[in-house]
RNA sequence: GGAGAAGUACUCAAGUGGCUUAAGAGGCUCCCCUGCUAAGGGAGUAGGCUUCGAAAGGGGCGCGAGGGUUCAAAUCCCUCCUUCUCCGCCA
């Protein structure tokens, strides 16, 4: 979301890099146009206001006097009536306002790649050659139920398709993985784990972009008015909503394990073989809180975290620059990591790291106080760190051995009771 | 889920329609007095949003949230949220 005062002030610039996505101006135009008539109505609501307070404290002076207070009573009920009417016509330009403005992407940044969509993208660099098999490797989705490690057929009966049982062996790689991810980043002193609930309210989903626009996407409790996370930077992100942060907090980094659930609305069709696009999946996602000037650096350090992570998992990937037209609704700035899958013959997105700056903390109210105790909205960042089941997916077809076996990353061996294979 | 109580600023807290343009105390900041410390005296302490203004400086909103009644709401009414106590249910 944009500062009112900024779309005033900077009204070109803002305007000139949104459209730089490739799909209009999202209604920036109207809402200039309402702003302005806010202002007016707002100016004389304020002066009605002013007189309204001024004179009805005359009352109770004029009571103590003795003198007879019904000329005075008569103009404040017109001035009152006057300021009503006023008032509800402000409330609906303010509404139309507001929810249009919810509606308009961040600006991407300036020196990211111009473009119009995924072909874009550019890639920056690749990390490790992609395993050549002297036999015929499976997909994971063949695989994994050759070893009864995926039953998407029981996952079809109990929910519906795209939700998958994982079993045995399997199943404990998974757990594997992500107390793995967790330590990781949390061993090091550098990340707090946050145990986070799985839903979130309006507000909450509002405050990082997924309402009002994506609301198609997530599942919504109606009774409660809640909805299911599709990622835990939901719940990380507003976790210091509506609060002003003493500098000496920042930087603040903050991880969590979620199941993460989305509809795959727009999906129809697409990978609907394997794991790769479920309904619900494990994530451990990573929040970084940070102030204004490190913003674009923090994105660089929070890339290379997962870099690190991946790396040690030894598997091959490469890193993508987003185009202004495919960078996301709330981002100015994101990379994607993409890792190597056999079955696809190509990378697929394992990771997605982005610079929000102040865009999700002003809807979310988030802020600090800075050197001059001046208060400031922070600039928040958050990116996959990773998700457990696309991993896992990722692991199963470059480890598998030609007897049908996986072979199970050093790292994670600690973590699997000392198994190599599974 | 049922019954009750509560929510006012950093903390405690007064406040049953206009004398509140939110008292008072603690804490905090500064000053005075002290050789230092304690005690004592004095001054300041409502943040945030927003709007007008070149600035200086005005104005509007704010007592958990949102509505309503009224010329006027912290105060009266309605809905909701949160916390606490008790009961019920439950992993």
């Amino acid at each position: 979301m944009y500062d009112i005062k900024r779309i005033r002030r900077d009204f070109d610039e803002i305007l000139s890099a949104v459209e730089k996505r490739g799909k209009g101006d999202f209604g920036l135009l109207e809402i200039r146009d309402l702003e302005k008539k806010r202002r007016d109505i707002l100016v004389l609501v304020e002066q009605l206001r002013n007189e309204q307070k001024t004179k009805s404290r005359l009352i109770p002076q004029f009571k103590k006097e003795g003198k007879d207070a019904m000329a005075l009573l008569e103009e404040l009920k017109s001035l009152s009536s006057e300021i009503s009417l006023l008032d509800e016509q402000l409330k609906e330009v303010e509404c139309s306002f507001e929810e249009l403005l919810y509606y308009v992407p961040n600006t991407p940044h300036d020196d990211i790649p111009l473009g119009k969509g995924e072909d874009d993208n550019v890639e920056l660099r690749r990390w490790a050659e992609p395993r050549v098999f002297d036999f015929e490797a499976k997909p994971h989705w063949d695989l994994g139920v050759e070893r009864d490690f995926l039953d998407f057929e029981r996952g079809a009966k109990v929910v519906g398709s795209r939700f998958t049982f994982v079993k045995g062996a399997c199943a404990r790689l998974e757990r594997a993985l992500m107390n793995y991810f967790l330590d990781f980043h949390t061993l090091s002193g550098k990340y707090t784990e946050i145990g986070s609930p799985g839903v979130a309210n309006r507000q909450a989903m509002t405050g990082t972009g997924q309402l009002p626009k994506f609301i198609e996407d997530m599942y919504h409790c109606t009774e409660d008015d809640y909805f299911l996370i599709p990622t835990a930077e939901v719940t990380l992100t507003n976790f210091h909503r509506e609060e002003i942060l003493p500098k000496e907090d920042l930087p603040v980094y903050i991880t969590a394990f979620t199941q993460c659930y989305r509809r795959e609305a727009g999906s129809a069709g697409r990978d609907t073989k394997g794991i790769i696009r479920q309904h619900q999946f494990g994530k451990v996602e990573l929040v970084k809180l940070v102030e204004p000037k490190s913003s674009f650096e923090e994105l660089e350090d929070m890339v290379s975290d997962v870099e690190r992570l991946i790396q040690s998992l030894e598997l091959p990937y490469r890193v993508i620059e987003l185009c202004s037209g495919d960078v996301g609704f709330s981002s100015a700035k994101t990379y994607d990591l993409e890792v190597w899958f056999p079955s696809y013959d190509n990378y697929r997105e394992i990771s997605s790291c982005s610079n929000f700056l102040d865009f999700q903390a002003r809807r979310c109210m988030l802020r600090y106080r800075n050197e001059e105790g001046k208060v400031e909205f922070l600039h928040t960042l958050n990116g996959s760190g990773i998700p457990t089941g696309r991993c896992l997916a990722a692991i199963i077809e470059n480890n598998q051995t030609e007897d049908g076996k996986i072979r199970i990353p050093k790292v994670l061996r600690p973590y699997m009771g000392g198994l190599d294979e599974i």
